[in-house]
DNA sequence: CGTCTGACGCACG
DNA sequence: GCGTGCGCCAGAC
């Protein structure tokens, strides 16, 4: 991690250590790969996640409101809710219930 | 090289 | 509490 990788490295790195049933923000994600600013970049990291032959749980990634703001990148609306729900949590109006108790902090591993 | 856009976030009214 | 505007960084045109 200390190599200057790319951006989307970077995110993709982090979403990945996003353990089953826990939940993360762009804003956070965007600190912690040192572009607290970048939450717009960490999204678009996302949409192209999508398109990589890895599997990043894009699913578990939201905004700082704990909405299902890509669930449309999914091809499937639904889908990313179904994947969340997937996982134990309850989404009413495409947010999550309980969100910020199931939020994970990748600072916490990355210190 | 100038301009627009984007799965965001925050300040303001 | 909600709508609007601006800043943020990187890429597409």
């Amino acid at each position: 991690m200390e190599a200057k990788n790319d951006f989307f490295d970077r995110v993709y790195e982090i979403v990945k250590l996003i353990p089953e049933g826990k939940l993360c923000t762009y804003g956070l994600i965007a600190k912690a790969i040192g572009l607290p600013s970048g939450a717009r970049m960490v999204g678009w990291a996302m949409n192209k996640s999508l398109y990589q032959k890895e599997s990043i749980p894009a699913h578990r990634v939201l905004n700082r409101n704990g909405l299902l703001t890509g669930k449309q990148a999914f091809g499937n609306p639904f889908m990313m809710q179904e994947l969340l729900e997937a996982e134990g949590h309850h989404i009413v109006n495409d947010g999550v219930v309980d969100f910020e108790s199931k939020l994970w902090n990748p600072l916490i591993e990355l210190d």
